[in-house]
RNA sequence: GCGCCCGUAGCUCAGCCGGAUAGAGCAACGGCCUUCUAAGCCGUGGGUCGGGGGUUCGAGUCCCUCCGGGCGCGCCA
């Protein structure tokens, strides 16, 4: 199966808007593989389009006056917004910018080059943010819009021959009956601006067709903004229609909601600006370093480590844990709380079984595998570990990572409630409960990090 | 105008193919540390599941309608 998803713009860098789609999308594809199944993984970067012409004629400007690219494009950001200014307010640029969209089309090497070029610095970016997170995209599942650009002539001319599109003021057009309206009114989908130039409904066309034809998948899961649920509908349609979507091939949007702040409103920086990944992330860790400052428990060392798993961690997991298609509200104080269903619960969780081992100088390993459930604790926690399989299943079948979040605040919880009330290490204690209580304690552990692990969440020994 | 989504406790959210007195966490209040991490645990109060119809033995869940909010709808992605 092909599953997309991240697919960030390369003309700006990473910002929140991305980070849904890029944890979500990772979370589903490791619990797929997890089952067994053949994962293709394909970020469908924004690497085309007119935006480019404009930036492309900025990095030529620059290094026009002696600079280099790496230097120039160091904040891309910045740099869009130099690119842009420049075009505004210049007619000249502006011309040129254009030109370059066209030679870049044409496939001009020299633009090419410089286009190449622009492309590297921005998917090095990606990059950082990718291991920051801890996601396991890579160079190798890159598969932007550019890929599809020879074929987007070609597609068009198949539709036309097939009568599914058809010119209508002077783009190229397919109405959709399978969509009207009430009054039947079909839906349409230009797939040819009157230009000639193409639009994303092409290029994901030809992406479905690319993925089953030469990838050979028998399921795509499209991890985008909800937003988009219209433009998927349609271009699944026409991908059925046209017959580059065989009938027992699964095309599935899996749509998410957006993050809003704390006002109800879209997630922005308190100046209205958009919020930046990078600094997102790092924020996380600073404020994951001050809540573990009072821990007792680590060196300088550690805390540096703890403090990035644990800020990454609850970043990833107050998304992950709430329902993918509902819209939810980011708030710091919430997910850094080790109270409640959050990140830093659950790891503290799994440190705290990783330290009865440590004061038992046991390895789980040495354990008898006698497990004698007798108190209510006991049992109620062996029968949630059982139901690990079921919901790793149903995740995978709905793409809702939040099924498995909930599972594991619920065995945390519950594991909570067994160590209060299920005395391990202390006096009095025979040595066949003690080894039944490591035992089940173990499992919880084991399960938890399992847990975490298909969530893209790093655990830690101490904390 | 047309279409999609949402409305569950003060706040943030769960509620599998409809099934028994609707669940958590924050917040509020009250308990539990001389021994396994109190970053925790136990308990109390708090909801006409937006309103109204309907289907059903049974509806937060399915259907219709109304109210309220969000989003989308031919040449951006």
């Amino acid at each position: 199966m092909v599953v997309d998803y991240s697919g960030p713009n390369l003309a700006k860098e990473m910002h929140v808007g991305h980070l849904r789609s890029t944890i979500i999308g990772d979370a589903v594809v490791r619990v797929l593989e997890s089952l067994g199944q053949t994962v293709i993984r394909q970020n469908h970067v924004g690497d085309w389009g007119t935006q480019f012409g404009m930036l492309i004629g900025e990095l030529e400007a620059q290094l026009q006056h002696g600079d280099q690219a790496e230097l120039a494009l160091q904040d891309l950001e910045h740099f869009y917004q130099r690119a842009k200014k420049h075009f505004d307010e210049d007619p000249a640029f502006a011309d040129l910018a254009r030109q370059y969209v066209v030679r870049l089309q044409a496939g001009d090497e020299q633009v090419l080059r410089l286009w190449h070029k622009f492309r590297e610095v921005s998917l090095a970016h990606c990059e950082e943010i990718y291991h920051l997170l801890n996601v396991s995209l890579t160079p190798e599942h890159i598969r932007g819009e550019s890929f599809y650009n020879d074929d987007l002539p070609v597609l068009v001319e198949e539709l036309k021959q097939q009568g599914l599109a058809q010119e209508d003021q002077g783009a190229q057009v397919v109405f959709l009956q399978e969509l009207a309206d009430k009054n039947g009114n079909p839906s349409p989908v230009i797939v040819q601006k009157k230009d000639g130039g193409y639009l994303y409904s092409t290029s994901d066309l030809a992406a479905v067709r690319f993925r089953i034809g030469t990838l050979g998948a028998q399921r795509i899961m499209v991890f985008s903004d909800a937003r988009q649920a219209l433009h998927m509908q349609q271009v699944y349609t026409v991908a059925r229609k046209a017959g580059f979507a065989p009938e027992n091939v699964r095309l599935e949007h899996c749509p998410f909601g957006t993050m809003m702040g704390a006002d109800g409103k879209p997630f922005k920086t308190r100046t209205g600006g958009t919020v930046k990944l990078a600094e997102l992330l790092d924020e996380a860790v600073e404020r994951a370093t001050a809540v573990i400052q009072g821990s007792g428990e680590l060196s300088a060392e550690e805390k540096v480590e703890v403090a990035r798993k644990v800020g990454i961690g609850a970043v990833k997991y107050a998304d992950l844990s709430k329902t993918r298609t509902l819209d939810y509200v980011f708030n710091w104080d919430q997910m850094l709380s080790f109270e409640g269903n959050t990140g830093p619960y659950l790891q503290y969780a799994y440190t705290r079984i990783r330290s009865i081992f440590r004061k038992a100088g046991v390895e789980p390993t040495e354990l008898s595998s006698t497990l004698t459930l007798v108190e209510t604790q006991e049992k109620a926690l062996a029968l949630k570990l059982m139901q690990f399989g079921e919901i790793v299943e149903q995740v995978a079948q709905d793409a809702m990572p939040h099924l498995l979040c909930t599972y594991l605040y619920d065995l945390a919880s519950l594991f909570m409630t067994f160590y209060e009330a299920c005395p391990i290490l202390k006096e009095g204690v025979d040595p066949a409960t003690r080894n039944s209580r490591l035992l089940l304690s173990h499992q919880v552990a084991q399960t938890l990090r399992s847990g975490l692990d298909l969530l893209g969440i790093e655990v830690m020994e101490k904390m």
